[in-house]
DNA sequence: CGGATTTGACCGGCGC
DNA sequence: GCGCCGGTCAAATCCG
């Protein structure tokens, strides 16, 4: 058997060639193969190059291991034992130091991997925290608050950029004015940027940023405006509402917390009752949802979210509470153009559809409370649908956007900038990201607004509710 | 029997 | 002031 290095360059891991010349790929090498137990445990490590053929390097060594040996933890004195008792056969003493080399080199690449472990989960966790900050500073930018925060979030990204530094990355904070994030090694190559595509890590990022509202909410605690300011993002939050779209056959999507009916009513307009539930996971949990069929298309499920649980939410409603909260913040985060801005009638008064996922995603503040609207009915090309469709719980989300939508056209109204695309992007991979795609999206908009604490463990209990217009 | 649902009554905001 | 409408209340009813 030949076992070749790693080709880095072409990430193939590990190769072996077998006795017959053929070669095989290996991304996990498994000593205890049924067919290499009783085989010799000589190994022939053929360095790889890229020269040219018959260049290749062949290294015969012999092992030394005992690959019939269970437990690897067998102690030296026993394998030293064997070892001496094999060596009538010649040649022991050689293969034993090489088995001492291996092992330490085996040792040493296992001191080096859990280094670089511990360095990366480092890495995220700083990178975590330093983008909470420039969000929040950024968030400053547009509402200037005390220069005490604003030092301090700088010192703290001089810190983590140092510490990067030294461990072989740097945060890139390009155009921070436009959000951009990117975190580079040594060569420069882009390890991660604000995209975030790898999807937990964007579930992760996500899920802080009901965090991040609280900060940037007490970071806004100094001056008489600011605490206007609060109470204002405050009731415009208890107002803000979020509203689903999803195709479903179903009376009431599951979203991991539990409803109460409490009334029905015929709405004008749409012959479908709409009825109204109350959150009942918490006594006095004022989290409201109404759940009315579209009149366009009675296979739409409208379900519209209003206020913010005083409770911890069950494992699946925290799902995507990340999604409804990037909603949440989108709404309003976005471009206000003062501090005022929630209350500015410039932004009320404005229908916005987000540039990134045509369709996916609207803010309509045309109604009394600023809604954002996320359609889950859309086929978007944007979004892997194979995630969205198979979903034993989910319906499938492949109509397209019904008509009734309010679009602006570009142009028409105030785009969402950056930072209100970056979190729907974010929203959108969390969203494509999560296989139980109803449960979550569901639980995720019941706790928007809202709840950034930890789940404690709460059981996901069914939801008892009632069909509309049962 | 207790909890959930149903459904008509009631309330408040808004426009005319 | 009045009517419309959305939203909520609460008694009656249902259901496990």
């Amino acid at each position: 058997m030949i076992l070749n290095s790693f080709d880095h360059h072409h990430d193939q891991g590990l190769s072996v060639v077998d006795d017959n010349g053929e070669k095989r790929v290996l991304s996990e090498m498994d000593f205890f193969a049924a067919e290499e137990r009783n085989s010799s445990s000589t190994l022939e490590i053929k360095t790889e190059t890229h020269e040219p053929a018959g260049k290749e390097l062949h290294l015969h060594i012999n092992t030394g291991l005992d690959l019939l040996t269970s437990n690897t933890n067998t102690n030296l004195s026993e394998r030293r034992s064997m070892d001496s008792n094999r060596s009538a056969e010649g040649g022991r003493r050689a293969s034993d130091t090489e088995f001492v080399v291996l092992k330490a080199e085996l040792d040493r690449m296992n001191t080096e991997n859990e280094r670089l472990r511990a360095i990366l989960n480092q890495i995220n966790d700083k990178y975590y925290s330093l983008k909470m900050h420039i969000m929040s500073l950024l968030n400053h930018q547009q509402n200037p608050g005390s220069a005490e925060i604003k030092s301090d979030d700088r010192k703290m990204i001089n810190e983590v950029a140092d510490d990067e530094e030294k461990q072989g990355f740097k945060i890139n904070l390009k155009h921070c004015g436009q959000r951009e994030l990117i975190m580079e090694d040594k060569d420069g190559k882009t390890q991660l940027d604000h995209q975030c595509s790898s999807s937990p890590l964007c579930t992760e990022e996500m899920s802080m940023s009901n965090g991040l509202l609280h900060k940037i909410n007490s970071a806004e605690i100094n001056t008489s405006k600011d605490l206007d300011h609060q109470a204002a993002a405050e009731a415009t939050m208890k107002k803000a509402r979020v509203s689903v779209r999803a195709r479903s056959e179903a009376t009431m999507i599951s979203d991991g917390c539990q409803w109460r009916k409490y009334g029905q009513k015929l709405a004008k307009g749409n012959p479908c009752p709409r009825a109204y539930y109350r959150c009942t996971m918490a006594v006095a949990c004022p989290v409201r949802k109404q759940v009315q069929r579209c009149a366009e298309d009675r296979s739409v499920l409208i379900t519209t979210y209003e206020g913010r649980h005083n409770h911890p939410l069950p494992p699946a409603a925290m799902a995507m509470a990340s999604t409804t909260s990037a909603a949440a913040t989108m709404l309003l985060s976005g471009p206000m153009p003062s501090a005022d801005g929630l209350q500015n009638s410039n932004v009320l008064a404005r229908n916005v559809q987000l540039p990134y996922s045509q369709n996916l995603a609207t803010i309509s503040a045309s109604a009394p409370f600023p809604t954002v609207t996320l359609d889950l009915t859309n086929n978007n090309a944007n979004i892997p649908t194979n995630s969205l469709l198979h979903s034993p719980q989910a319906p499938a989300f492949h109509a397209p956007f019904s008509s009734h939508q309010q679009h602006l056209s570009p142009g028409a109204g105030i785009q969402v900038l950056d930072s209100s695309q970056d979190i729907v992007n974010a929203a959108t991979a969390a969203i494509a990201a999560d296989p139980n795609f109803t449960a979550a999206v569901a639980a995720a908009i019941s706790s928007i607004i809202g709840n950034s604490q930890r789940n404690d463990g709460v059981v996901d209990r069914n939801n008892s509710v009632g069909d509309v217009g049962k």
